[in-house]
DNA sequence: GGCAATTTGGATGTCAATATCCAATTAAAG
DNA sequence: CTTTAATTGGATATTGACATCCAAATTGCC
């Protein structure tokens, strides 16, 4: 349902957001998140492309989000890799139907409303702060802090 | 979001809904929800294997649902074509995470919950039942009855 | 039985998503 | 200025989704 490249670039974002504010390299989200490392490059120049992380070349450099976890949702991160794409038009190519779906599509439009609407109302911030019991289960080969994720 | 498969499968289906009990040939099907005939033929293909419709060969042969519109849920069709994978396991790959989530993945599996759950509750027979104004827009090449899509 | 109408299954083609690798570029630090 | 640490961008594989075509099998009908 959602892609592999939502997975990777939540997975980072989350990893990220557990960093903040400080900048981690590809190959330090790469362990931590355990997304094959040089795709994961492809995907955060993706989310660079977007606004939602920022980059920085050179030695001491890396990556950093642009906004504050409490102030990003993972709305944000989906549409900025592959966004949700609502149904605006007959997906039958009929002209002249213009907003008016029939009950199918109608349906299946308002299941993406929703899916748009989860993700809007989550923010990072929400995510790194719930507590949770798969913290304690982490076997992550030892990285920089403790991340959030399972 | 949704496959274009599953797209397919749910046009088919509510045409052959419409129809009920009347079996309709793949060329007919194709023709009222414009999907690509040979592919449709596939998808068709897909959906008996998973016992969502009947075929029968030969002269005055064509498809058929096997259930009854009031009967048949959206669902049953999406993941007959195109299963709706909930997240059972922690898909960084971790072992003895077992059902425990971390925030993030219990989000994403939150959403799919919801997708699922809205699927299962839709039957064919509510779209058909739907008064809707975007019929009277329909500019289908004249078929057999009046489809109630678009 | 033979013909016409169907589905079935296999072979094949195309393209976007996923993934990898590396040379070029940038920037900090010594 | 040189070295080292990073990202960037391009080239290239690989795979699965989408799609097409057709010969073979099945079935109703004359």
């Amino acid at each position: 349902m959602f892609s592999q490249t939502v997975e990777y670039a939540l997975r980072a974002v989350a990893f990220l957001a557990s960093q903040s504010p400080e900048a981690r390299t590809t190959d330090q989200i790469a362990v931590a998140t355990r997304v094959p490392k040089a795709y994961l490059s492809k995907v955060l120049q993706g989310l660079c492309r977007e606004n939602v992380v920022h980059s920085q070349r050179g030695s001491g450099g890396g990556m950093t989000l642009i906004k504050l976890p409490a102030e990003l949702s993972i709305l944000e991160v989906v549409n900025a890799v592959d966004p949700i794409c609502r149904i605006q038009t007959c997906p039958l190519g009929l002209a002249a139907h213009g907003t008016r779906l029939c009950p199918l599509h109608k349906r299946m439009d308002n299941v993406l409303a929703q899916v748009e609407e989860t993700f809007r109302n989550t923010t990072l911030a929400e995510i790194l702060a719930e507590p949770s019991e798969s913290i304690p289960l982490c076997d992550f080969p030892p990285p920089l802090k403790l991340p959030q994720m399972c």
